[in-house]
DNA sequence: GTGCTATCTATTGGCAGCCAATATATGCAT
DNA sequence: ATGCATATATTGGCTGCCAATAGATAGCAC
């Protein structure tokens, strides 16, 4: 899998590994990469500005957690980050609907060429 | 579909949609918007560039065609075009498994959880 | 008790790559 | 003669991810 890899995507994977409960990033990291069989393995330099802004935009909130002495930060999803989700999904089916049809025609029965 | 979307798929779909022979840069714009059902529209400014580092790569050939006063550059795919094709077929094989089953676990029959 | 690795958060700089805008020219219809 | 489709090309800019870096806690091996 190239670097860049998951540009444009990156927002439905953390919305997506966050639906079934809350995580902290590191385990977002981790849940990523197990859900996508090791292919996905985000930076920390990807995800954590990347979950400000989502929190930012109100699709997640968090709140800090500690364990011993070891501070974790914790998100999930809001309503919003719910439907968010939803719309993310959509997007994703048209997305690769629309370059699956360009590339790769004839493996689409029905479709006229 | 929001712009930027074909980002980091583009040279596929130029390989893909000159398979079935020569086109221009014009043609090649609306053969992918034709097979992608309207969805992806591309500009000059995406393909151009993009058609000459293909072919600098030696993915395409291209040569001058004259239909009245009118030039055309008509490009095609080399052997090592065609074998690029099926490079990046695969690698959006792998893609969207990847990303689908971080995005839709459940749909995934067979993947554990 | 010293290293090594895993866990955990965070910021910064860079740059690849696509798009918007712009420029130019032909051909045809009205 | 005006406008739209056809046709090629370049430039500047921005988005957004990554690599690199930094620092702290915790557990295990030795």
């Amino acid at each position: 899998m190239k670097s860049d890899a998951v540009r444009g995507h990156l927002d439905g994977l953390l919305l997506a590994v966050l639906e079934p409960g809350p995580l902290h990033g590191y385990a977002i990291i981790t849940a990523v990469q197990r859900r996508s069989g090791g292919a996905l393995e985000l930076r920390t330099g990807t995800i954590y500005p990347a979950l400000n802004r989502l929190e930012r935009l109100g699709l997640l909130s968090s709140n800090w957690q500690s364990v011993g002495e070891r501070r974790r930060r914790c998100y999930e999803l809001t309503d919003a980050g719910r439907a968010g989700l939803a719309e993310e999904r959509t997007a994703w089916r048209e997305f690769t609907t629309a370059i699956g049809s360009v590339l790769d025609p004839v493996a689409r029965p029905g479709h006229a060429v």
